[in-house]
DNA sequence: TATGAATGAGTCTTCATTCAT
DNA sequence: GATGAATGAAGACTCATTCAT
């Protein structure tokens, strides 16, 4: 079955260089314009190849949208490696990439939203790789107990913690990507003006 | 001409249920889904029928959006009228209403950004119908300078401190229509916690 | 009656203001962009209306081309009035006004022979007012016939010698009308060298 | 690539048989008829399948227009091979296959001058297979160069002299081909007639 | 008599998908 | 395993025409 192996090897490959015309078109010009025949082309196969890699568009797309929750982790798995001793700054640091990802990449942050609204009413588009909240979002919760642990931040339910930086980061990453043209802070400044880290724990220890 | 005036609301009338369905489906499955024959079919006319009410698409497309401007205004006139004394409780007041209309009419706080990203496609869409901006948050801006000159928020640009409170408030409201089924917490703590308005005021008078 | 005697004449005048519309739209953009709208909408009545006054499009089409016949119709007249002693003089001139009339209206110019070769198979527009031959062609036949009777034209079958006349003349009007940009002599120079009337008597006579 | 080619051949038969049909209708209904439901409708197909064949339908017309050059093409080509000695035969049989042609495919013909008349209105139609005038009518214009220079035609602009010849032809042409039911005389005799090369040389040389 | 409302058929075109090869 | 061919459904939009009022 050697044969086999590499067959399947070539056809994974073929699945990634796939994924990575379609995302090269939805991160330039948008979902609408990911069409089975464009992306086909892009590779230089006939349109049917496609239905022997993926099962559909919907199935494609599914891929698609996993590969951005593998971003983001790659990204985390840079920062959690050099943790260590203060939470607080890990998570500053979390957060950070995960601004810098979601501007990076308006196309994949928008679909985890929207498809979130989407997986809500029985349309055809459903998620099979994974939640967003547990891919993306445990290294946050468990900062944020470490935090609560160590006192630099207060004596609250994490979940209840964390729903306060979300809304926070959330809206200043959707924001800066819907209103392109708005005469925006510096990022950094911006997400540390927003996030006010300092003082929820200063609130907390004052 | 009351016979003429009967038929004029009944046109409109049908405008609005055409608004209703195109609202309803541009919520529950984004906009691309939003066509002119399955609006029609939903309120049982020929596809045709949709082109006495409205010049195009686009112009359909353009008073579902001036529908929402004018359900904010509404319930801003009602703050401001009773406005006055303590500006910072007048700021909370319009944000609070801000919040309750969006979570009220999830689809048309959609609408509003998607839009601003569509625009940004190339696309044809336009607004006709007043720039979101004037109409909706021109009235933070006054409340955020009216603070800084009664000394209670920070002396700082009103635009920067606007585009903080702009994100927080808008993350929380867009994660909350979004993520339907996240443990939120009841909607006015939330607010109050990720709006943290008087932190912002005692780190100034600090 | 007096009462409907009115009506009818009303009617009439509104016929012909429908058809002035129509003629309009037909000479400056062509047939494609006569409809039964846009002719309705320049008479300030609802649409409607003009299937009261014709039966259907096709028929106000054809109310349409007759206009053209009476249109050269009446160019002959005033020739006519003023003929006699040197019937090849009158041919010439009644050519001269046919051409003058076929530059100044070539849609209709185009019409009367387009429907002619639509009447060929059974198509939908059929000419219910007079055959074209009839109205405009008879006079240069007769004039033809004079002219042979008369000695300034050879001896032979006034129908050939139509023929001849006719393709001469109607080449030189069609391509005028579908080559606008060709730079052509002088129409009457370009008419008199391509006629050429004096050479065919100078046959007969020499 | 045997199999490869077979497709080739076929698919260009299809081309053909998509042609002839289109060709058919604007002979029979005019330009206004040909649509690509009522052409696939004939070659019992689904619409979709002429844009495998044809880019949109202004590249389908365009190559129906190319198709008719192509033609006389042939035919001048086998004149100009024998000529030689006499340019004023020369000329003549040019200009008898050239009706030739017409009358054997007049809807080329029409196609010709009628596309003439459509790329004024502003329509998207152009010819992009080289023009009429080249392709066609150069050899015209030698001709006559080439009979003025011996002597067989009066000095004069060799365009002006194209003029005219052109009128008389294309009246010809065009009126035997919209009034079929006309007693025309045989062809070879009306063309001699209405042409009178003779009569053109005569008054030159006499 | 005139009209507003409504429709069905039609326009070109694109796309996801399937089937025979 | 890959492909070319074909399709059906859908997209926005226009138009001639009819019908109840």
């Amino acid at each position: 079955m050697g044969l086999s192996e590499r067959k399947q090897r070539e056809t994974e490959a073929l699945r990634q260089q796939v994924l990575d015309e379609a995302e090269d078109i939805f991160a330039r010009e948008g979902i609408q314009h990911v069409t089975m025949r464009r992306v086909a082309a892009r590779i230089d196969y006939a349109p049917t190849v496609l239905y022997r890699l993926f099962a559909n568009k919907n199935d494609l797309l599914d891929h698609l949208i996993a590969r951005g929750y593998e971003g983001v982790r790659g990204l985390y798995a840079e920062v959690l490696e050099r943790a260590g001793k203060d939470p607080l700054e890990d998570l500053k640091r979390i957060l950070e990439v995960y601004v810098e990802y979601a501007l990076d990449h308006p196309n994949h942050y928008c679909m985890w939203f929207d498809t979130g609204r989407l997986r809500r009413d029985g349309s055809e588009l459903r998620l099979s790789h994974g939640r967003l909240e547990f891919v993306v979002f445990q290294p946050w919760l468990d900062l944020v107990t470490a935090c609560t642990e160590s006192g630099l931040l207060p004596e609250r339910d994490s979940v209840e913690m964390f729903q306060i930086l979300w809304a926070r980061v959330h809206g200043l990453i959707s924001l800066r990507i819907q209103q392109p043209e708005f005469p925006w802070l510096p990022v950094e400044q911006h997400l540390t003006e927003v996030l006010d880290l300092d003082s929820l724990g200063r609130r907390h220890r004052g």
